[in-house]
DNA sequence: TTATATGCAAAGATTTTGCACCGAT
DNA sequence: ATCGGTGCAAAATCTTTGCATATAA
């Protein structure tokens, strides 16, 4: 995946994140339908995290021309502004979540059933800010993920396989 | 990615990780050559993540006949059997790494240049064991990504772009 | 008006799968 | 001699890209 296709330089939003189109607008960019209407989706998901299908889906429901790649040019625009973090959970997809914290949740996903705990993100919050301190760096979003087997696949010691 | 289609039940090692031919028959798999080779291959990387492709391309220089499905198949073997350690750079592809301790180390990732920098992974041990007990889930490795912006493309404020 | 964003279609990249054969035990 | 593992080839999945058109500002 390429990154920063597109441009966003000195373009951070600074403020008003609860409307779509200004918010937009303020970064200097357009607030098209398709851009609100992922947005929309994905703040109506809360803490699921759905997939770049998954918000395609959605949006095509009531937007039938809404295109794949525009769910892609629209997700890329996003992390890179920061509205939305991508999260990976070793499945081989990308999965977002709209952003209201830099960091919400975490995941425990278990290796044998594929199943995704969230846990509280709080936790982390004062190890990741003084890592970035450190480091210098710019916290956009802090992603952890804890795999395992989680307590049912443990005590089963049984395969469960998952699609 | 499917995950586990390979039945690793009540089979994981517990023993001499040193020898990876008898490590593999401890737990019940054949030690081939193949498997072999990846692990060594692995190892040699250190705590540089490879991808599927960069070990393919590793083993397959010595051993021409190595196919690329049998290098998916590999590394989700030891991924389950906590050989080795899937991780996220949030760049689409899945990186992976000899696991010698369950966690060795976190990545701050700069979304602007993409550079990658490592940070000791001791500081989330504590909490990550507090949060496997409190969730009943047993630890196979630890995987923390913190996306942002590096020091230096903070300063140039200018927009660098990978390929 | 005009540069940005989208739709479309095609390609690219990565990963998975079915099946016949091979080889570690 | 078995049955688990591999190679092969093909497909499936996910994502990106070029270009013409549409549209937000």
């Amino acid at each position: 995946m390429a990154q920063l296709a597109v441009d966003v330089t000195g373009r951070w939003h600074d403020g008003d994140v609860s409307d779509p189109a200004e918010l937009l607008r303020s970064s200097g960019f357009r607030a098209t339908p398709q851009r609100q209407m992922v947005l929309q989706v994905l703040r109506e998901a809360g803490d699921r995290h759905l997939t770049a299908d998954d918000v395609w889906r959605a949006v095509n429901q009531h937007y039938p021309s809404f295109n794949r790649s525009t769910t892609y040019r629209v997700l890329e625009l996003f992390s890179a502004m920061g509205l939305v973090q991508q999260t990976r959970l070793g499945d081989g997809v990308a999965h977002f979540e709209a952003v209201d914290h830099p960091d919400r949740h975490h995941h425990l996903v278990c290796v044998r059933c594929g199943t995704v705990q969230n846990v509280p993100a709080d936790v982390l919050r004062e190890i990741s800010v003084r890592l970035a301190e450190r480091h210098s760096f710019h916290i956009g979003s802090v992603d952890l993920m804890i795999q395992g087997e989680c307590a049912a696949c443990r005590r089963a010691a049984s395969v469960t396989r998952r699609a």
